[in-house]
RNA sequence: GCGCCCGUAGCUCAGCCGGAUAGAGCGCCGGACUUCGAAUCCGUAGGCCGCAGGUUCGAAUCCUGCCGGGCGCGCCA
């Protein structure tokens, strides 16, 4: 493409400058080429005079003069240069140089954008992971889609990528859970019942235990109470994550794996993973329990892994749960987590560097939390009474599209304001149908083209013909597009497909206004229509990248 | 108290692995449908990039300290 071309012949003059003796030096930096924002500074420039500015013992500006000197062109590319500021080199492209990237994009199609960065490089990304306890709120909703999302772009990118969720089924919470339920059951039997505060509170613990009751009948209540609670905690676990796949299917979040906690009990990985720490050193009695010295490498203090009780905690099962994951072959493991776990991310990563796996193995994103607005204000959510908007709620409300795309709009480490209105809104507010629209209208355009003028594909005739500046700039924001993917997948960032997506779209549209695509020549119609086209499959492509669909009609 | 995240236009936010004159949407005001989909577009106004230092040729971006907001700091998960 037109930048990694301008970055070689920009390597290519250095070297030449440096063989004609007019550079000192051929330690040259990394070539930077960036878009300067004002147009009065070409469409590329690059920093390499200043930056190699000390190696070269040279005034910068100097240095951009020997260089611009030696600039060889040989498809010419670039209509001039100019040395500017400080030292910039700004390179001026001519306009049908950007051409090209349309038949690549029609060559390409669906790949396009994509780059083998990962070249098959094994990855898990572990996401959601909620305790199957109650429903999935709207945080989870967001730890969904972006997870799903950063999956995807890695698997774009030449990752080999699995998309896994771990399933607490072992602990407390789910005592917890099979205690409220059959309490819950007792009470609808008529029996008197002192409900703890601790138990699970909403309504969704009366339908388990109706449906419980109707399983196991009347005998569940005259059972041993342990052996009651313990049936019940099966039978609501098992229709909570019933429920929660659901939830995430409707969202578009599909897993490869659901692991569960209580298997890495059952397979003794827990003892064994502990002994081994123990072998090593890092495991200490005090107090009666076991402490895995995380201090030593990095965490604050050390933790508990076995408590006082014989019971092991939740940080021993996830330290053997992690370990497991290397173990079944992933070079590259990432969480997504709520940023209110962000206090364990040091702990675990402790445990992971005992255990001998190197940083870069090893990340956690952190989402933030989810104001839930209708209108711009607040809706209440009220945890303890058991009364809150639940991400099915959500997603029935405001359909997936919006949902996950609203998801994608902000960094994910910034908290995110979703409000109910907006996401079901039909206008600019909503970015979702703002890109959308372009799917269709494009959509649209090419039917009638087809219909009353006969144009396909094949034909994209003479495409200098696209010479206005709206197409310029179209052309340019297309050539952006592989960039824009890499960098969001090597920084796991989605959110900047989605705001990519929403500017290519602002200037389609503008575009759309301003000029005709069918026009009264065919001649100018054709290529016209054979670069609106790109433009779809791009959107396409992106769209469907994030999870949300292209719509031909809408 | 310690740690992490956030602080950019009236509001919601991009930009942050250093680049030149800081962007978008919404909102306000004013315009564009007998012409490819008005779920659209065009125009005006709006800024000590939280504050103060430091590094640099150059800082919204990196470093330090403060201020404000959120979240964590269990032998819970």
């Amino acid at each position: 493409m037109v930048k990694q071309r301008v970055k070689e012949m920009l390597l290519a003059a250095a070297r030449a400058a440096w063989e004609a003796g007019e550079l000192a030096s051929c330690n040259f930096p990394e070539a930077n080429i960036e878009e300067p924002r004002a147009g009065a500074h070409g469409d590329l420039a690059t920093n390499f005079a200043m930056a190699g500015a000390s190696a070269q013992k040279m005034p910068p500006r100097q240095i951009a003069q020997a260089i611009v000197g030696h600039l060889a062109d040989p498809e010419g590319l670039i209509e001039k240069t100019e040395i500017a500021g400080p030292g910039f080199i700004n390179f001026f492209i001519r306009p049908s140089a950007w051409l090209p990237v349309l038949s690549e994009i029609h060559e390409k199609e669906g790949s396009f954008g994509s780059a083998d960065l990962g070249q098959g490089c094994r990855v898990q990304v572990e996401f959601v992971s909620a305790n199957p306890t109650g429903p999935l709120h709207i945080g989870h909703g967001r730890g969904a889609v972006v997870g799903d999302t950063i999956a995807s772009l890695l698997s774009f990118c030449g990752y080999r990528v699995d998309r896994e969720y771990y399933i607490n089924d072992a602990g407390n919470q789910i005592h917890t859970l099979g205690k409220s339920v059959f309490l819950r059951c007792r009470e609808i039997d008529g029996r008197s019942i002192e409900f703890p505060e601790e138990a699970y509170q909403g309504e969704y613990i009366y339908e388990i235990a109706k449906s419980a009751i109707s399983q196991k009948g009347q005998q569940l209540l005259d059972t041993d109470e342990e052996e009651a609670v313990k049936i019940c905690a099966g039978l609501a676990a098992d229709e909570i994550l019933a429920s929660i796949k659901n939830d995430l299917e409707n969202l578009g979040v599909l897993f490869d794996n659901w692991y569960s906690e209580q298997q890495l009990y059952d397979t003794g990985r827990v003892n064994r993973t502990l002994a081994f720490l123990e072998k090593q050193g890092l495991v200490y009695e005090n107090d009666g329990a076991k402490w895995f010295a995380a201090s030593k490498l990095g965490d604050e203090k050390d933790r508990v892994v076995v408590r006082k009780n014989g019971q092991t905690t939740y940080f021993a099962s996830d330290i053997a749960y992690h370990l497991e994951k290397y173990e079944r072959g992933y070079e590259q493991i990432i969480d997504v987590w709520g940023a209110d776990h962000h206090g364990y991310v040091p702990r675990l990563s402790a445990a992971l560097k005992a255990l001998g796996k190197r940083e870069e193995q090893f990340r956690v994103i952190l989402t933030q939390l989810v104001n839930l607005l209708r209108k711009g204000r607040p809706v209440s959510m009220s945890t303890r009474a058991g009364r809150f908007v639940t991400l099915r709620d959500v997603t029935e409300e405001v359909g997936r599209d919006a949902a996950r795309f609203i998801f994608l709009t902000r960094h994910h480490e910034s908290p995110l304001d979703f409000d109910l209105e907006v996401a079901k809104a039909r206008t600019n507010d909503n970015p979702v149908y703002y890109v959308q629209y372009v799917h269709a209208r494009i959509a649209s355009i090419w039917k009638k083209g087809a219909e009353e003028k006969g144009i396909n594909t094949s034909s994209p005739g003479n495409l200098s013909l696209l010479c206005e500046a709206e197409e310029i700039g179209l052309l340019k924001q297309l050539a952006r597009y592989p960039e824009t993917v890499a960098v969001a997948a090597e920084l796991m960032e989605p959110h900047r497909i989605a705001y990519y997506l929403m500017d290519l779209a602002a200037l389609f549209h503008a575009y759309y206004n301003k000029h005709k695509v069918l026009t009264d020549d065919p001649e100018l119609t054709k290529p016209r229509l054979y670069m609106v086209l790109a433009i779809q499959k791009v959107i396409g492509n992106g769209l469907n990248l994030l999870g949300v669909s292209a719509p031909e009609i809408m």
